[in-house]
DNA sequence: CGTCTTTGACCGGCGC
DNA sequence: GCGCCGGTCAAAGACG
C-alpha cells in the first residue's frame, strides 16, 4: 500500500533528513542501537527462529536452553561462504527500514515461526542481487527484524558519504561492497 | 502509461 | 516417498 511505496526513512544515518522535527520523530519512530547490530557472515542462525535466538546469542548470555539446532533447520541452505548476510532488530513502528537502497518488494509470507508475515525485497538496483527479508518480532511486535542477504555491488544512490574508515557508510552494507 | 505491490501458485529442500 | 515449509515467480491490480 502508501506505506509501502513512500515509507519514511527512519535510518539516522539516510541523508534524506529535511527538518527539524525529523530527528524527534525518528526518536519516537526507532530506537536504533548499533547493539542491535549483529552480523552474520556465512551462517545464519536466526534464520528459523526470528529474535528469540538473535538475542540469547548475540549477548552471549544464551541462558536459554532452547536447542538451536532444532531451530537451524535450513541453515545449511544458506550457508554460503561467499555470501554476507547480515541480520538486526530495530525498534520501529514501521516495517520497511529503508537504508538508501531501492528495494523492490517480490513476496510475502506467513511463516510459522512467527505470527507476522515476512515481506521479501529484493535490490532493484542493475546487477545487485541483495535481498531482504523484513518482519516483525514474534515476541516484541514494537520490534523488526530484517536480514540483508548478499552484497550491493554498487553504493546507495541515496547516500552521502559521511563515514570514518572504521565505520560502516550509511548503514548496513559491509565494507567490501564499497568499491 | 510506467512502476510497484499484492497474492496465489509453484518449486525445492528438509524431516519424518 | 510424502508432506510441510520457506522462498520465489508472475499475473493482475493499484497508484502516481
Amino acid at each position: 500500500m502508501n506505506d509501502t511505496s513512500q515509507y519514511q526513512n527512519p535510518n539516522p544515518n539516510y541523508h534524506q533528513v529535511t527538518d527539524s522535527t525529523t530527528t524527534d520523530l525518528l526518536n519516537e519512530l526507532l530506537d536504533f542501537k548499533f547493539s542491535d547490530y549483529f552480523a552474520f557472515d556465512g551462517v545464519l542462525e536466526e534464520e528459523n527462529s526470528t529474535q528469540a535466538n538473535v538475542d540469547s546469542s548475540f549477548n552471549g548470555s544464551s541462558s536459554s536452553s532452547t536447542p538451536l539446532a532444532s531451530n537451524i533447520r535450513k541453515v545449511n541452505k544458506y550457508k554460503t561462504k561467499d555470501e554476507f548476510r547480515l541480520a538486526f532488530r530495530t525498534k520501529s513502528k514501521l516495517e520497511i527500514m529503508d537504508d538508501g537502497f531501492k528495494w523492490r518488494k517480490y513476496g510475502k509470507k506467513m511463516v510459522k515461526s512467527s505470527p507476522n508475515p515476512r515481506n521479501y525485497f529484493k535490490c532493484t538496483s542493475e546487477g545487485c542481487s541483495v535481498k531482504k527479508r523484513v518482519e516483525r518480532d514474534r515476541d516484541d511486535p514494537n520490534y523488526v527484524v530484517t536480514t540483508y542477504e548478499g552484497i550491493h555491488n554498487h553504493q546507495s544512490p541515496n547516500c552521502i558519504v559521511h563515514y570514518n574508515k572504521n565505520q560502516m557508510p550509511c548503514s548496513l552494507q559491509p565494507s567490501s561492497s564499497l568499491h
